[in-house]
DNA sequence: TTGCATCCGGTACCCAGCTACAGGTTTACC
DNA sequence: GGTAAACCTGTAGCTGGGTACCGGATGCAA
C-alpha cells in the first residue's frame, strides 16, 4: 500500500547527497554527529529527507569552508534553531568574528614561514644538516617548541 | 665494567628528548618514520645517542614548521645524508620553493575566507540557514565542493 | 643487594572528517 | 514475481603526527 505518497514520501538519501554534492555515507554521518535532523522514514526504514536537508547540507558545507569544525557548525545550526533563551555569544555574528581573528592568526603565522622559506631559497641553503651548523642560515632551529600550526581553517 | 664509557655510553633516550624539547617515544616513532637513525645500544639493549641526535631533531622539527611533513623531512634528510647521485630536484633549495609555492597559495586561500568572513559580520548575518534563502548573503551557499584547504604547513 | 627510575618492544589510542565494507532488507521497475 | 539497485546497521579503516599503556628488563646509586 502505496495510497500515502504524498504523505510519506520525500528525497531518498542518494538524492540529497548529488545534489549538495556529498557521499551519500556523510549524510548518516552528520546525523550521528548530530548536524542533520534524523528525518522521517518509509514504511521499510529508509530514509526520506525533506528538501530543506539540502540546504542544511549546503550550508555545513559552506561553514566548513569558512573554517568552522563540525562541532561548530552543529553548534551554530542549533543556536539558529532554537534563538529563544540564546547566549549572546553564540550567534553567527560572534562566531564569525572569532573565526577572523583565528584566521588571521593562521595567515599571519603563515606568512613568517612563507619569510623564512624566501630567506632560505635567497641563501642559497640546500641541506638542513649543514645549515643547523652554520649560523648565516635563516632557518631558526633553536628549539622553536612548535607552537602555532593548530589547524585553523583546512 | 664500565672500564670503556667513551666508547659505549652516549645519551639516554630522555636527555635527548628533554635536550630537543620533545616526548622520549617521540625518538622511537621517528626512529621508525626513518628520520632518525638507529643509535648504539648499550649492552642491555638501551639505546644511546651521539650528541648529533640532537641537532637532527631539531632540524626536524626546524622542517615541521616550515610545513614540510615526516615523508618529505626524511627525504630531505636522506638527500642530504648520500647527495652523490642525487636528482637535481631533491635538494632542499627546490624543495623550499615548492613548499613556499604552496604556503602562499593556503594564504590566498586563507585571506579568501577571511574576506568572506569579514563581509558576513558586516553584513550583520547572524544565522546561517536564513542566511542561506536570502540572497544578499555574501556567504556562497552554492555548491562550493569544498576544494582548496588541504592542509598545508599546519 | 636492594630499590626505583628509566628503558625495552609491541600495541592501542587520540584528533577530524570522512569513507568503505559486510551481510542483510527494501524499493523500483519490467 | 523477479531482479538489480539502493538502502539499512554496525563496524573498521584511512590520513598525519604523535601519545599512552603494558609487562618485563636494565641502569645506577646507596
Amino acid at each position: 500500500m502505496t495510497s500515502e505518497i504524498g504523505a510519506v514520501s520525500g528525497l531518498r538519501s542518494s538524492q540529497v547527497a548529488a545534489a549538495a554534492g556529498v557521499n551519500p555515507q556523510t549524510l548518516r554521518y552528520y546525523e550521528r554527529r548530530g548536524l542533520l535532523a534524523e528525518p522521517d522514514r518509509s514504511l521499510g526504514g529508509h530514509r526520506m529527507y525533506p528538501p530543506e536537508a539540502v540546504t542544511v547540507l549546503r550550508v555545513i558545507k559552506a561553514a566548513q569552508r569558512l573554517g568552522f569544525t563540525l562541532d561548530e557548525v552543529a553548534d551554530l545550526l542549533d543556536t539558529g534553531r532554537h534563538r529563544h533563551g540564546r547566549r549572546p555569544d553564540a550567534g553567527l555574528r560572534t562566531r564569525a568574528q572569532q573565526k577572523l581573528a583565528e584566521v588571521e592568526a593562521k595567515i599571519a603565522d603563515l606568512r613568517v614561514i612563507a619569510g623564512t622559506l624566501q630567506a632560505a631559497v635567497d641563501a642559497g641553503c640546500d641541506d638542513l644538516v649543514t645549515c643547523a651548523g652554520e649560523p648565516c642560515c635563516p632557518i631558526p632551529f633553536t628549539a622553536i617548541t612548535v607552537g602555532a600550526p593548530e589547524p585553523t581553517a583546512g
